[in-house]
DNA sequence: GTCTATATCGGGATAGAC
DNA sequence: GTCTATCCCGATATAGAC
């Protein structure tokens, strides 16, 4: 029914909002109904428990953080190029959605098997291997230097993702406005692009 | 009295270790109990409540952080050996308190003004202030090509602060065993130190 | 499907004996 | 100082009317 799904979608927003924000262990189920603007008995209705719904928002946000990770580096461009659309990319993702990476990590952290469960049964990232593989490859050409291509994933994952996470830490830190950090961020497309491009020069 | 010490410092290290691990919310104070190997009543007998005691393991933990964010860059080498100092430093203290900087981030994005109080009397890092003017100079001299300091500070502790919180994640994609993990840090500290100084090249 | 009222439980905090 | 027993509140979950 109509109200059925429109209830449900609500409730799954405000869950996602309070959740990523707080965590499982620091979301209220009261707090939740609220955002949605309905009762908490609602929620039991609909998802019985604050584990079964909690599951649920994780798994999402889960896929879409892989999905994106994953997506970027199957396209076909040139190195160069593809280094540029990753970077850009991600930080694109994330200015929109800051708390999302630190959200996985802490919730893998309490419970590690939540990942493995999640990837028992599918494919493992056929694209970051791709990646590496095309890394590889513009090495044996001699067109950048050669490093470990693990390390300079590792690299480029930490530059894009670390300082949202680490946000209110370098807002509180360097006295930055949230206009001072959303222009930091923008300039860092480029300056992060050019510094690693910089690093691999032969 | 020696038991008060003693029984004191259990308590204290039990808390660290929980809390850490755990965050504020997802801690019970059962647990640190049972990691002190004492009585629940023993901890309020000592901290008075929850909160004080968080408050005690929350400030030594961001002290002790901020202490060695700061004392690298206080040197007076040469600009290389700078930079390979501190990332050698940073992930060395991060392979034996790999949970500390997650625990610091979370908690302040839960209450921000935690970070504020902390900064409201003492001075502010000095010593990262130097670094950038250290960088700058060399700018200046044309020993290393011109970018944003700030990008370059935010790189350097993207790379080294970001695999160890992301390390179960890392650790579940590409399925690398403890041995796995440890080594690939280690060849990091070579790795990341080549990376930045690599890009700098003028 | 949506609400109010209530049962139930976990966990922080305290009382009081020793 | 250390323990057991208990209080009490907040939060999850359910019952039941509408």
């Amino acid at each position: 029914m109509q109200t059925t799904n429109n209830t449900e979608r609500q409730i799954i927003e405000a869950a996602r909002k309070i959740f990523v924000k707080k965590g499982l262990s620091g979301a209220r189920m009261q707090d939740i109904a609220d955002e949605a603007g309905i009762n908490k008995a609602m929620l039991h209705y609909y998802y019985r428990s604050k584990d079964k719904l909690f599951e649920i928002i994780f798994n999402e946000a889960l896929e879409q953080l892989l999905t994106r990770i994953n997506q970027v580096f199957s396209g076909d461009m040139p190195f160069q190029e593809k280094v540029a659309a990753a970077v850009d990319n991600y930080i694109s993702t994330l200015s929109t959605n800051p708390y999302l990476p630190l959200f996985i990590i802490n919730e893998i952290n309490q419970n590690p098997n939540r990942l493995l469960e999640r990837f028992r049964h599918s494919p493992m990232f056929p694209n970051v291997q791709k990646f590496i593989m095309h890394i590889q490859e513009e090495m044996e050409n001699g067109r950048i230097r050669k490093m470990d291509p693990m390390q300079l994933l590792l690299n480029t994952l930490s530059m894009c993702i670390f300082p949202f996470a680490a946000r209110p830490i370098i807002q509180g830190l360097f006295q930055k406005t949230d206009e001072d950090f959303s222009r930091l961020m923008e300039e860092r497309k480029q300056s992060v692009t050019e510094f690693i491009l910089m690093s691999l020069r032969p």
